[in-house]
DNA sequence: GCTTTTACCATGCACTCGCATGAGAAAGTG
DNA sequence: CACTTTCTCATGCGAGTGCATGGTAAAAGC
């Protein structure tokens, strides 16, 4: 077996190419060739590693799951109250800066890709249930704690927490909020969900 | 001035043919052609009331803001109180039967392609300055009437309300959420906001 | 009845698209 | 060395793209 590439690499490129076009040039202006170009290889090499393009859409859709996973992850580690990781974590998911921004624009090019495909859908759905029991599980650890009022429903306010998030995204990116109005919002919504 | 043609209700009819498409076929795939079919006239008399691609789109994207606009002023305009008007403006926006996810695909589409254009980020703002408005007052007036609880802060309510509505939108459409478990998570958050 | 204005249409142009194909370079094994 | 496998590339194809152009039919004003 000649010329050993890692696959993995390769596939993780072409997805940031994926996103980097999308960021720059929007999701209608991803196509084979310009995302070659933008990964630096030839379009052939490309159609390697990714038969369609579909497929290739997939590829960045699940590398971004992927990708708010290990963000989530990393921030919330260095939290030292389940409160902290909540807010952190949904501080993590607003575009309140250029980084944040640059993956808000990305997923929400996919929220729409999503509902004409599939099995984009199928992956979306599977980032949701991650979150969401997550973000479920913080909240009870914050009531366990008294952090958190206990009277209330863990996961259904999970989801209230994280649609705000998701549906600020567009209002934001456009320039309705500022992030600080953005932050102020996410503060207000948690502090009526405080214990007391 | 010979054959006088009511340039209102053509563009009318351009823009729902643009938004068919959307909803049938995704935004990728709105093209002068393919809209102009689907509108039952020549790509030339298209283009004689819509000159660029960005215009067409920027059309259909006003008229998705006056149509949102006149289904919430009918819904409100039916209902008793202010917590009631509020709770149905809240419903009628969401994926929740089939005309109403027809809606919201379009918009979710836009919200995607409004972050690439200024003019559509543009018509974005203005909608949602009048919905947030129309939002705060009713909540006001709910409080007035000591439905809702006088310490919320109308402005911030309104758009935590609207962010969920918003951000319930895509797990709503790719199933990750049935309506009835939308309309619950609607009234659980409302519920909160009681007076009492 | 001629001109002007409005509305519409067919077509052409340069370009891009997704995808398929076949050739060939690189790197390991016998 | 030949040989196989893995990887990469250039190119071609048919179709579709946004947009521009020139022409034409119809109705109103003079």
């Amino acid at each position: 077996m000649p010329k050993i590439v890692d696959h993995e690499a390769r596939r993780r490129h072409i997805a940031e190419a994926v996103h980097r076009v999308i960021h720059d040039k929007g999701m209608e202006s991803v196509s084979l060739r310009e995302v070659a170009a933008e990964a630096g290889m030839s379009m052939g090499a490309v159609q390697y590693y990714v038969t369609t393009k579909d497929q290739m859409l997939l590829l960045a859709l699940e590398r971004i799951g992927i990708w708010i996973g290990e963000r989530v992850a990393a921030v919330a580690a260095h939290q030292s109250t389940p409160l902290d990781v909540l807010r952190t974590t949904v501080l993590e998911l607003l575009p309140l800066d250029e980084e944040r921004s640059y993956l808000n624009r990305i997923g929400l090019a996919f929220q729409a890709s999503s509902v004409m495909s599939e099995n984009q859908a199928a992956a979306m759905r599977m980032g949701y249930s991650h979150l969401l029991s997550f973000l479920a599980e913080q909240i009870r650890a914050a009531q366990t704690a008294g952090q958190l009022a206990a009277h209330l429903d863990a996961g259904k306010e999970a989801s209230i927490l994280y649609a705000f998030a998701q549906g600020i995204v567009n209002a934001t990116l456009v320039g309705h909020y500022t992030p600080k109005e953005v932050a102020a919002l996410l503060d207000y919504h948690l502090a009526r969900l405080r214990a007391g």
